[in-house]
RNA sequence: AGAGGGAUAGCUCAGUUGGUUAGAGCGCCUCGUUGACAUCGAGGAGGUCGCUGGUUCGAAUCCAGUUCUCUCUACCA
């Protein structure tokens, strides 16, 4: 072994090894671009073309997955596509805070330490975070390095930095002063294992199986009773009426009436109401407006009381848990504002009070069967909503909290929801694959307020300051919230003095001596909750380029004018309403600009089965593993620690076992990103296929292979790039076999272009593929072998100079995909190549040049690929092995198949090729290929022979006669365009021309 | 209930505005290491393009219907 070794390594291409080995180059040259500072923003005012992607914030705590790995694999080839192409560009990275995803994991290392936030206390726990975000904050950037990414990470930016902290709170006032945001008691989906609201998207409706209960209510005259059917019967407590279809025969009589409340003893009334469905049912509906959307509506419309009897932490309430446990903080205000909502305690019977919500249910189901209201109990399937980040069920919870008003017109007279319509329907923003415009449009026109207030620590607090009579002042910071307050109570005169102070020196101090020496004022107190996440996601694609809503400021800032609009968003469709309809409407309304000219939405990383890769289920693959590779104690390990159900940990380790016997090997950066590029076919999710990572790691290897083939016969020669117009004639003769493959290179170049054009990286990655295997490897090389053999010294130096210079196009073409491969090739196959430069990342990326196509090289060697072919299957139909050299006779054009001779000898594994007039009688297989008659002097069972000419005859004669079915179709003749019928006339030709070669050959054979 | 995907070779998927014999990779079969590469080379088998009907000279491709499957949105107590 280590002889070969040594036999290997002293051969003439002495830099490259035997084969391909990704780690050893990846982290040197990452290293190296980075330092190099070759990731830097274009920021230059004279170029014309500018490029800009926004890259979607991962959560700065998090780990990359495969979703990651893929969206910022096409970014990247986009950006350093662009890079090439000279255009000034930027991609702008940045972190997000993701408030409940990072609170919850805190909290949940505090709960292991037997801690709760709580005891803490808002300013410690925060402390806490900064922490982890401190600890943890690095490695998701870390990991992107690894694939290769190319971010201007100078220009990083963290959702709660000062900077952009202050355009959440600017926009947010900016939105409150113009009507936008507003702050309102509603019902909104509250998560009673978190203790906050949540929106509309934060809720995941699962189908599940629970039950019907139907309910006597007995009229109140005595005289009866309505029967209710509820999935809900908890919520009996808070009911304040029944209502019935207007138009049901079975009630109608009833409406106006009244029943009594069962387990309360409260007489509520009956009333009709078009929302109920007759059929659904018994047709009698219990109406619970604190604790039902549907059923708020109602009570809207009736002008009915509300009653709320949950606590919320999900308890139904009672006077002995009226407050929460909730320590040093001013969280205390809302919940129990909340909770003594209409003083609600005293209607509900105390053998409830203070239950959890599901065991009141129960309790409240065995006191109706008790007291014989309960009429019967039906299986029933119902969607229940659940808290997408703690799984538990949503409650409807009547709370203060803040909303952006999405139908409210602006000044200008439109919604925010309006321009964000207008400018996709206007063609400002375009979505690849157009499709999901439809899927934008539908939620926009069906939106609802979005409520941004969150009960939480994380995040940004919410700009608005309250004093002791329930007014609440908007403002940028405590100092112009204090000077609204002192204008509020007539004090305009200690406004003015804060106003000068600060102007003077900034001091905030101020406000506290105003305070101490006016004994009527009182403090302010911010409000405590902080926004959704999701708002601050919202402003990113200005809030990162440093837009500060000053004119004059934001004119001057160049990344900001050059960058704004972005040129494209790249994301799954799972963030559509989340964050890509946000940030139209935000940007749209805030700058007046577009935050992006096209949408390119690509679809979810799913595993081999098509599932969808979660912790739980034990099938998440992580792209670093595919990259380094992971034994398969490692992989099972990964996979089963950290589950929330353990239980789930050996069924998990026998699928690992068995999709991964072997664990993982290492396929390194680039070949994962091919794979990446190669699935992005657009409008479907990606069963992600290891078998095609591994593929494509064949294919690195196979270029740098490639590579090493034109080292060994390049390094150390005259390659013709020197000036040649001195040299004598015939210096550099190309044959057709160069030009050809230069020919072909400029349609792969024109290829990847449009394809790049259209965000079709997975004909990107196939035009790469083909042009280096099936065209550059499979044929280029082996004829260039011949060239190198057979050739002139003029020929020879015009094969080594193509064969560098294609390669070193190649690797250009590649490099937005594959970075590193490239790049460790082109340092050493540049300077070869006539080419200078530090880094392939600074090349110009190739153009097509129409006028080095070919149409005669490309010709010539399609009839050589032909000839070479029909040799080769002759071969193999005869079972001649490969090892077995043996005689051509070639009939044909003498002088045309002289120039063929030599190559189609070495490709096709010939001993010799004869070339004669015309074709010997001998029992030998015989092919045709243009012209050519192609014979192989080998003895041959004659019976296979004559079968094998007879099939081919007979396919052929098929085909002959369909041709003359079309040709004598007088609709297909008169309709069929002139292209179409000549090109039918040609095949019928030629198979016509064919059949009577073989036919004479077969006839040939003995025995005929 | 509405909306949108998907259904093509054993598997994973391409198939551009309808027009040669519907392609690729992997897998499978046969054969092969002569210095680019066995992470390879040569040859080969394998598909009535979910089903039915229609438009057309011509349909994997367009239209209608239908089956299966996935996803999203909205929901009935």
């Amino acid at each position: 072994m280590s002889t070969d070794q040594t036999t290997e390594n002293t051969s003439a291409n002495s830099a490259l090894a035997k084969s391909f080995d990704p780690k050893e180059i990846e982290s040197r040259w990452y290293q190296f671009w980075e330092s190099q500072g070759y990731y830097a923003a274009g920021l230059d005012t004279q170029k014309q073309d500018n490029f800009c992607i926004l890259l979607p914030p991962p959560n700065v705590t998090g780990t990359l997955h495969m979703g990651h790995g893929f969206n910022q694999t096409l970014m990247d080839a986009l950006t350093r596509y662009h890079r090439m192409r000279g255009d000034n560009t930027l991609w702008q990275p940045g972190t997000d805070h993701a408030g409940i995803a990072t609170q919850i994991v805190v909290e949940r290392q505090l709960d292991a330490q037997g801690v709760s936030r709580h005891d803490l206390g808002r300013e410690k726990f925060l402390e806490k975070v900064w922490e982890w975000k401190e600890y943890s904050g690095g490695t998701i950037t870390k990991q992107m390095r690894r694939l290769g990414t190319s971010p201007d990470w100078s220009r990083e930016r963290f959702t709660m930095d000062p900077a952009l902290n202050k355009t959440v709170t600017k926009t947010f006032v900016r939105l409150y002063n113009e009507g936008l945001i507003y702050r309102g008691k509603r019902l909104v989906n509250w998560d009673v294992k978190l203790g906050t609201a949540v929106s509309d998207l934060e809720v995941v409706q699962e189908e599940e199986d629970g039950f019907m209960w139907h309910i006597n209510y007995p009229l109140a005259n005595g005289e009866g009773h309505l029967t209710v059917a509820t999935t809900r019967p908890e919520t009996m407590l808070g009911d304040v009426a029944v209502m019935v279809h207007p138009e049901d025969e079975r009630y109608a009589h009833l409406i106006g009436q009244s029943v009594m409340l069962p387990l309360c003893d409260r007489e509520i009334p009956i009333i009709a109401d078009d929302y109920v469905d007759r059929e659904f049912g018994t047709g009698v509906v219990k109406v619970t407006p604190a604790h039902d959307f549907n059923d708020y509506a109602v009570g809207q419309r009736h002008k009915l009381p509300m009653i709320s009897v949950l606590t919320l932490d999900g308890k139904v309430k009672g006077k002995t848990n009226a407050t929460l446990d909730v320590k040093g903080d001013s969280v205390r205000r809302t919940l129990v504002a909340a909770i003594e909502h209409h003083g609600d305690v005293d209607k509900i019977p105390e053998a409830y009070q203070g239950l959890e919500r599901f065991a009141a249910r129960k309790q409240i189901v065995v006191d109706l069967e008790a007291q014989g209201y309960l009429v019967k109990t039906e299986k029933h399937k119902l969607k229940v909503p659940r808290g997408d980040r703690t799984g538990v069920v949503i409650e409807p919870m009547l709370t203060d909290q803040w909303f952006v008003a999405m139908s409210q017109p602006a000044a200008d007279g439109k919604s925010i929801t309006q321009k964000a319509l207008d400018v996709v329907a206007d063609g400002q923003i375009k979505f690849y694959p157009e499709n999901w415009v439809n899927t934008y449009n539908q939620w926009l026109n069906n939106i609802q307020d979005w409520c941004i207030s969150r009960q939480l620590w994380w995040g940004h607090q919410i700009p608005a300051w309250y004093d002791n009579k329930g007014n609440y002042y908007v403002a940028v910071d405590d100092q112009a919230a204090y000077e609204q307050y002192f204008k509020n109570i007539g004090r305009e005169d200690l406004a003015e003095a804060l106003e000068a102070e600060e102007k003077i020196s900034g001091d905030r101090s101020k406000i506290g001596s105003l305070l101490a020496i006016n004994n009527q004022l009182v403090e302010l107190n911010r409000d405590p909750d902080v926004l959704d996440t999701w708002y601050s996601s919202a402003l990113w694609p200005f809030s990162t380029l440093d837009w500060t809503g000053d004119e004059a400021k934001d004119a001057a800032n160049v990344a900001l004018q050059q960058y704004l609009p972005s040129s494209v968003l790249v994301t799954g469709f799972d963030i559509i309403f989340f964050w890509v309809a946000r940030m139209v409407m935000m940007t749209t309304h805030i700058t007046g600009k577009i935050p992006f000219k096209h949408v390119y939405v690509h679809g979810l990383i799913r595993d081999a089965e098509g599932q969808k890769m979660s912790k739980s289920k034990g099938n998440v693959l992580d792209p670093i593993d595919l990259i380094d590779g992971i034994g398969l104690d490692e992989l099972i390990k990964k996979r089963t620690t950290g589950l929330m159900n353990p239980k789930q940990a050996e069924q998990i380790e026998k699928r690992t076992r068995k999709e991964f016997p072997e664990g993982i090997s290492a396929f390194g950066t680039d070949a994962l990103r091919f794979t990446f590029a190669s699935l992005a076919s657009p409008g479907r999710d990606i069963k992600f296929d290891l078998q095609r990572c591994e593929g494509y790691r064949n294919f690195c290897n196979k270029l740098w292979n490639a590579t090493r083939f034109v080292l060994m016969n390049c390094e150390g020669n005259d390659n013709g790039f020197k000036d040649c117009s001195t040299e004598p004639e015939g210096f550099l003769t190309f044959s057709q076999a160069d030009r050809w493959i230069v020919s072909i290179l400029q349609k792969a170049e024109a290829d990847i272009e449009k394809a790049f054009a259209d965000y079709r990286f997975d004909i990107v990655a196939q035009v790469i593929y083909k042009f280096v295997w099936d065209e550059y490897c499979d044929w280029y090389l082996e004829l260039a072998k011949v060239q190198m053999q057979t050739g002139t010294d003029g020929e020879k130096r015009a094969t080594r100079r193509t064969l560098l210079r294609v390669l070193e196009t190649i690797l250009r073409l590649a490099h937005p995909v594959m970075p590193f491969i490239t790049e460790e090739i082109w340092q050493t196959i540049a300077p070869m190549a006539d080419k200078t430069g530090a880094s392939i990342m600074l090349q110009p990326y190739p153009k097509a040049e129409p006028k080095k196509i070919d149409e005669n090289a490309e010709a010539w060697v399609a009839l050589l690929k032909q000839s070479v072919d029909a040799c080769r299957s002759l071969r193999g139909e005869m079972n001649v092995s490969p090892a077995t050299r043996v005689p051509l006779i070639a009939a044909g054009e003498a002088e045309k198949l002289k120039v063929y001779a030599p190559y189609i000898k070495a490709l096709a594994k010939l001993a010799e090729v004869e070339i004669v007039a015309e074709l010997p009688d001998a029992d030998a297989p015989v092919a045709l290929a243009g012209d050519f008659k192609l014979m192989l002097k080998i003895e041959i069972d004659v019976a296979a022979e004559k079968e094998r000419l007879g099939k081919e005859i007979t396919r052929l004669q098929g085909e002959i006669a369909k041709a003359q079915a079309k040709l004598g179709n007088e609709g297909f003749v008169a309709r069929a365009p002139a292209a179409v019928i000549a090109q039918e006339q040609e095949r019928l030709a030629n198979f016509t021309a064919t059949v009577e070669k073989l036919q004479l050959q077969l006839n040939k054979l003995t025995g005929n």
